[in-house]
DNA sequence: CGCCCCATGTAAGACGTTACATGATTGA
DNA sequence: TCAATCATGTAACGTCTTACATGGGGCG
């Protein structure tokens, strides 16, 4: 039972949580938003679905009301659920930023929905005590080969570098967004 | 002949085109530097080594010298040369900027290299309005969509717009270091 | 002598890409 | 009726991942 799931596997279980959805639902998500990372290819998302499907991740029903076509709509099942909240909940490592910061965004992304605003707190707290390490491990690289590569090498370095330094910037107005929140929630009791 | 050369191809092809390598010397490159999104794994990087020099664009030499052990050294051969200057001169689509921006700063790392300060500064120009015209699409989507999402969704949204601003605002920086060096240059004549 | 690093590879399996294929429904 | 869109799928192919395998060389 190693449950290894790629990420497109978890962008599928995320979206079909927040509204069942069918295949080509999913399509048009990955084609028509801003998720274009994610391929809106039915030699991808099909597959990725019946694989969902055959570790009890999600199951699908059949519909034909209103004299549309067969349609195959899908929901979490409750395993599901546990699957998303499980890899929703992982730690934050550094080395993860480096490859996997798509992957983490996207969690954070379905975080409130499936965990709430504490899981999304903890998960933005680890996302910010990774960025901070790795950008230091980033500096401490950059100080020491800087003067060994031509301008544009520097310069692509300091773009990464940058990248980081603005995601975590980023951390922290998103946390004190969360916290806002929290007050908001509390003094309307 | 429809050459398509993966990301980790180019990645090959210029390392070894700024200093003649072994896979060996190219996985440590991978594993030590933070170029980490590059698998440093054989399995991956003698394959792709094989691959192109099927292709013609590499070529390994076996070396003894000094009591080491067998050791094959890749040269880019001419075509490969001309094989990763159509890589970086290729023109910067909007499109491009969400899946391929890790393969974009690839190109850009290795340019002046390859395609001197002008190709440096083309790519620079090329991206900066690729950039430019996929902010304004983020925006377009972000009022049309922000008040349908949870705040981690809203916020994961924004990390996205933050992260294209901040390139955006590089490429100006490197914009102008190249023309610095570039007036530095024409001074020095 | 044993262990770690150098250095190269192979094999199985999973996943994504591209392209092809099918058929129903809606609207011009 | 013709085209576009809805909706689902399959097949071939290439590549990456993980794990295994092999041996020489240096060092304690």
């Amino acid at each position: 039972m190693d449950v290894t799931i790629p990420s497109l596997g978890y962008a599928l279980l995320g979206l079909i949580h927040q509204k069942p959805a069918s295949g080509y639902d999913l399509r048009k998500i990955f084609s028509s938003t801003s998720m274009k990372t994610y391929s809106d290819s039915p030699g991808a998302i099909y597959p990725a679905l019946r694989r969902l499907e055959k570790q009890n991740l999600i199951r699908g029903t059949i519909e034909k009301g209103s004299g549309l076509r067969q349609r195959q709509v899908f929901r979490l099942t409750s395993q599901g659920v546990l699957e998303l909240k499980k890899w929703i909940a992982q730690p934050i490592a550094p080395a993860d930023v480096p490859r996997g910061l798509q992957e983490i965004m996207l969690r954070f992304a379905f975080s409130e929905n499936v965990a709430g605003s504490a899981g999304s707190l903890d998960l933005l707290k680890s996302l910010r005590a990774a960025l901070q390490s790795h950008v230091a491990s980033l500096d401490a690289e950059f100080h020491a080969s800087h003067n060994l590569m031509p301008l544009s090498g520097r310069l692509a370095f300091e773009s990464g570098v940058r990248a980081v330094e603005s995601l975590l910037q980023w951390t922290g107005y998103a946390i004190t967004s969360y916290q806002k929140q929290a007050r908001k929630k509390g003094s309307a009791l």
